[in-house]
DNA sequence: GCTTGACCTCGAGTTAACTCTAAGGTTTAC
DNA sequence: GTAAACCTTAGAGTTAACTCGAGGTCAAGC
């Protein structure tokens, strides 16, 4: 079975070894295994475990609450409520971050086209009386 | 033409007056103009300026980079061009964007149906066996 | 005229998430 | 057998983006 040191691992999820060991200390990571005089050792399914970890994180999720749902898979089954009830709630809060970036597209994309008319005509002065709406 | 106090801005944009406060001491808004005796006015084409920094800022933009948009604006037609490579930048960039939802999104549904399974099951043993795969 | 409340500035404090340093131990390469 | 390249820990430092407190100004209402 495969093992990682902590710089493999590292660069295995584009992050620096540093953040490991801080993950580590913030108590996400009881699962690595050590070596008898302390390294930590990865397997394959840690560096999963970790994944999900990024996935959470790049919802936007706090490092502490990440904990809460790694402490619940060490309690087991009887938690398996909380963290179905976990992903739901992480699934509705990527909902809108998905809606909240198309709006934002649509806003980049109009000035995109709003300047690339200025810039054709040399002046921003081109769109001085662009329609009264939300935003020109 | 209407004004607003720094607090009913703040209310319009969902932000608070310190943070507000914050941003013009960044130099974020060198356009708000102020009473004799130094209160901030502003006018509508204000939160209008404040909506596209705060859509720069869903962005992922630092504040400090914000500042040079802001610049460049003060700076009239010669900067044109920066503007318009900004905005195409960011757009690149909400694109990534977009994309690495769409993978995150796709890890926590199948999170949901890995749940609701072993919920349904009891017990997470349910998933014991499943493929080798990238993920269960 | 005096209090209340909203505004102001300046500078300090907070928080999250790293990021690194110091001091030391272990393993590998020649 | 020693140097390089890892690893460990505890704890300090950094950064961004707020967030707040103290102390002051000013206009409105009683």
């Amino acid at each position: 079975m495969k093992t990682y040191s902590i710089s493999e691992a590292a660069k295995e999820l584009n992050l620096t070894a540093y953040t490991l060991r801080y993950y580590d200390k913030e108590g996400l990571l009881p699962f690595v295994e050590r070596t008898p005089n302390g390294t930590r050792l990865f397997k394959a399914a840690d560096i999963g475990a970790l994944k999900i970890i990024e996935c959470l994180k790049s919802t936007g999720m706090p490092i502490k609450e990440i904990k809460h749902f790694i402490d619940w898979c060490s309690e087991g089954d009887s938690t398996l409520q909380q963290r179905y009830d976990m992903f739901l709630e992480r699934k509705a809060t990527v909902e809108a971050q998905m809606e909240e970036l198309k709006k934002t597209m649509e806003l980049i994309e109009h000035k995109c086209q709003y300047y690339k008319t200025a810039l054709e005509a040399g002046t921003e002065d081109i769109h001085k009386d662009d329609k009264i709406e939300i935003m020109s």
